[in-house]
DNA sequence: GTTT
DNA sequence: TTTGACG
DNA sequence: AAACCGTTCAAA
C-alpha cells in the first residue's frame, strides 16, 4: 500500500474517527444479532474514513456534505462533528461501559468471534484479559457449553500470544513460507493445482496466515489432507476435515490453511479465498443485481440455478464485463467501477 | 446504523 | 442439529 | 419499510 504521502497529521481526525467507529462496530458485534447491521454500518463508515484522502475537517459542520460520504448518514455525521468539537463521542463512551471492552480485541483472533467473547463474559463474569487468564488457569472453561478441547486450546494460545503481541508476518516471509508449502503440496499424488491465496497473494505488507487452494478429484481429498497435516513443517494441527485443514507451522508459529476444491471450481475458490473481504462483497453485490449469485464454487443464475462460471477468475470477471483484476488491486474500493 |  | 467463523 | 453477501464446514 502506498504511503499516504506526508499528510498523516492532516488526516489525523480521519484516522482517529475510523478507529473509534471500528471499535464501536466491535461493541455492536458483541451486543449480538440484533445489532449486527449497526455493526456493519459503523464498519462501513470506518472504512470510508480511513480510505479518504482529504481531511474530514474540510466538511466543517455541514451535515449534508458529510452525509454524501458512503456509509455516513445523519447520525454518524453528527458523531463526526461531535468528535471534532469535543474530542469524544458520548455514544461510544456509553458503549464502553456496557461491554467488556478489554476483551473485544480477542475477536481479532481466528476462531474467536463475538459469540465466544459474549459467552466467556456471561459465564465467567470476566471483564479483562487478566480475569480471563485466571479463569482459564482454574480450568473453568470446560464447564461451559460449546467449549471443547479445541476451543480451549486456541484460547490459551491466544492469551499467551497476546502477551507477546499478535504478530502478522512481513509479506516477504509469508511469501517464502507459503511458496515453499505450495511446492510441497504440488508434489502430492492427486493434486492438480496448488496456489497461494489470501492476503499473501494480494501482497499485503503484512500477512496473518498462509492460505493455500488445492484442486483435486474428490476421491483424493482425504489423502491430500492427511498428507498435509503430516508435513514435516507442521507443528500442530488445529483442525482437519474432509475439505480443509488448519495447522501451525514450526517456523514462526505461522498458521496455514489448506482448502481443496474440484478443478472446475478453481477460479471461484481462488477468488473467494484471495479476497479482500470487501472486494468479495462488492462483487457478490454486483452479481446479485444482475440475477446471479457467487459462492466459492462458482457463479450461478439465480432462477435457473445454472452454473455460469467458476473455472477461472478471468471467466468470472468476464461474466460481469470486468477485466481481470490483479489480486493486488482487490481492495474493495473502486476497482469494480472502472470495468 | 445506512441505503433504496 | 446448531452455530460460529470466514474472505 | 425492508434490505443489508453468501456458503459451507468443522466443532461442539
Amino acid at each position: 500500500m502506498p504511503q499516504v504521502l506526508s499528510s498523516t497529521t492532516i488526516l489525523q481526525h480521519n484516522k482517529e474517527l475510523a478507529h473509534i467507529f471500528r471499535q464501536m462496530s466491535d461493541c455492536y458485534k458483541y451486543l449480538g444479532p440484533d445489532e449486527r447491521f449497526r455493526a456493519i454500518a459503523y464498519d462501513t463508515a470506518s472504512k470510508t474514513l480511513s480510505n479518504m484522502t482529504e481531511p474530514i475537517d474540510i466538511y466543517g459542520h455541514d451535515i449534508k456534505k458529510l452525509d454524501e460520504l458512503k456509509g455516513v448518514g445523519e447520525r454518524i455525521a453528527g458523531k463526526i462533528i461531535e468528535y471534532i468539537d469535543t474530542g469524544r463521542i458520548q455514544t461510544f463512551e456509553k458503549l464502553k461501559q456496557q461491554v467488556p471492552f478489554a476483551l473485544l480485541e480477542l475477536m481479532d483472533v481466528e476462531g474467536i468471534g463475538p459469540a465466544t467473547v459474549r459467552t466467556l463474559h456471561d459465564a465467567l463474569q470476566v471483564n479483562t484479559r487478566d480475569d480471563l487468564i485466571h479463569a482459564v488457569e482454574q480450568g473453568k472453561l470446560s464447564a461451559i457449553k460449546g467449549f471443547g478441547e479445541k476451543k480451549i486450546n486456541t484460547l490459551m494460545k491466544v492469551l499467551k500470544l497476546d502477551k507477546q503481541e499478535n504478530k502478522r508476518m512481513p509479506l516477504q516471509l509469508a511469501e517464502r513460507i507459503g511458496n515453499e508449502l505450495v511446492r510441497f503440496v504440488e508434489k502430492m499424488p492427486g493434486v492438480v493445482q496448488a496456489s497461494l491465496a489470501g492476503s499473501a497473494r494480494r501482497k499485503k505488507e503484512t500477512v496473518g496466515d498462509i492460505d493455500i487452494i488445492v484442486t483435486a478429484e474428490r476421491r483424493n481429498w482425504k489423502k491430500i489432507i492427511r498428507r498435509f497435516v503430516q508435513l514435516p513443517q507442521v507443528k500442530k494441527v488445529l483442525a482437519s476435515g474432509e475439505t480443509k485443514a488448519s495447522v501451525i507451522l514450526t517456523e514462526n508459529d505461522v498458521q496455514a490453511d489448506i482448502r481443496i476444491v474440484h478443478p472446475d471450481e478453481y477460479g471461484a475458490a481462488l477468488l473467494y479465498f484471495t479476497g479482500s473481504k470487501e472486494h468479495n462483497i462488492q462483487l457478490r453485490s454486483m452479481a446479485k443485481r444482475k440475477g446471479c449469485k457467487i459462492n466459492e464454487y462458482g457463479v450461478y443464475d439465480v432462477h435457473t440455478n445454472k452454473r455460469l462460471a467458476g473455472e477461472t477468475e478471468e471467466g468470472i470477471y468476464r461474466l460481469f464485463n470486468l477485466p481481470y483484476i490483479d489480486p493486488v488491486k482487490r481492495l474493495g474500493k473502486d476497482e469494480l467501477q472502472a470495468g
